[in-house]
DNA sequence: CCGGACGGTTACCGGCGGGTAGGATCCCGA
DNA sequence: TCGGGATCCTACCCGCCGGTAACCGTCCGG
């Protein structure tokens, strides 16, 4: 691939300046690697600079994968609750939250990838930053929900999670099977299926379906 | 906890007997720790048995770990399919699938854990079976829709993985969130959602939502 | 009584990779 | 010109754990 191996090395930078390269080689690498498998040699590499220069930023891996993966659950709290308040019809609420969601996946960065495929959900403080994310999209959606049907608490929640559970799974599955159509149709289709459900699609013939 | 921690010392055993507790042990240690927190020494501790013998039956931790998850991937198309084969009315179809989901995540061994939650996704063949296992599930359910829509085969097949995705992340958040709602009530809120959508719920006041 | 197959054990190796000690360089203000 | 405080490097340590070598007891057929 063409992607930007390892970065000159020699260049000194200031110290805010060399935290947020060194923050963006470690996202590189945990994104193609994983946390496990990635070494903080090679992050350091990546970024044309010695390990212990690293060190002098971070105070571990685990530390610095932390950082990493916060940033980018905060990206998406922000990014569902924006989507949602965009507008007041709930229609349009889940088709802008959708197209929110795969925004965020069909980055460039793939850094998705870090919140969606951890590797590293054994550790407590990674799985309480996801469960957090999760509650974050969640309990935005859950709070228009019970709002909207007078469902209680706990039944809105499971309904809000199934939402944000379908763009996350087509999402990544989409993704995966090399985009085989248009992000905006996908998203589309993806929010017709929440809104209407499966049984709100056309019949072909004489099939059973709704009576 | 009270679970079975450390098998009794000293019985000899055929050896496919000792292969299947080995895998039974292997399943504990694995479900609990994650793959690259689990060790073979303790997984061998847990079955009351040395390091080589465990190398007798399975010729690394990898190829222990891959056998195990092909053996629960298995379990849960199988159960899919088996769900989808039990009626031909498709409102009473997506009822069956997401109680059949249920029941695999619900199960005592949490070995759900393995397939949903792996720290190894980074291997190949992991990678692999995961996804044979998505589009196991998903083609058989793209199949009732493709044929009962006339949507073509991608659109199908993205709502196919939309409706696993709506059970597989509700799921986990159910268990995870102490099972705050009894299993079948939450299948079949669930199957509701799948069925009739968002929209479809009852409406509280005079709030936006379908005209 | 004997041999060998089978199931099991202890004790060890080796490398990978996170983390660190100690020193070299360079910029800047006095 | 001369500190001194940044920034950065080479070189190393060491613990963990997957994997293995070599050996032991026991049972069974001949």
């Amino acid at each position: 691939m063409a992607a930007p191996e390892v970065r000159p090395r020699g260049a000194r930078l200031p110290r805010s300046a060399r935290r947020t390269q060194l923050l963006g080689a470690a996202r590189e690498v945990f994104v193609a690697q994983g946390y496990h498998a990635a070494a903080m040699d090679e992050i350091a590499e990546r970024a044309g600079v010695s390990k212990p220069v690293l060190y002098q930023h971070f105070p571990s891996k685990r530390d610095l994968y932390l950082a990493l993966l916060e940033q980018h659950t905060d990206e998406l709290v922000d990014a569902t609750r924006g989507a949602l308040a965009s507008t007041t019809d709930n229609k349009q609420r889940v088709a802008a939250t959708m197209e929110a969601f795969y925004a965020f996946i069909d980055s460039e960065s793939e850094s998705f990838r870090l919140v969606f495929e951890s590797d590293f959900t054994n550790d407590p403080e990674v799985r309480d930053l996801l469960e957090r994310m999760q509650r974050g999209c969640a309990e935005a959606i859950a709070e228009v929900i019970e709002e909207d049907t007078g469902l209680p608490a706990t039944e809105a929640q499971l309904l809000a999670v199934g939402l944000t559970g379908i763009s996350h799974v087509t999402a990544r599955w989409w993704i995966q099977a090399g985009r085989p159509v248009p992000r905006e149709a996908a998203a589309a289709l993806v929010a017709h299926l929440s809104w209407r459900g499966i049984g709100g699609f056309p019949k072909a013939e004489g099939k059973a379906g709704q009576p």
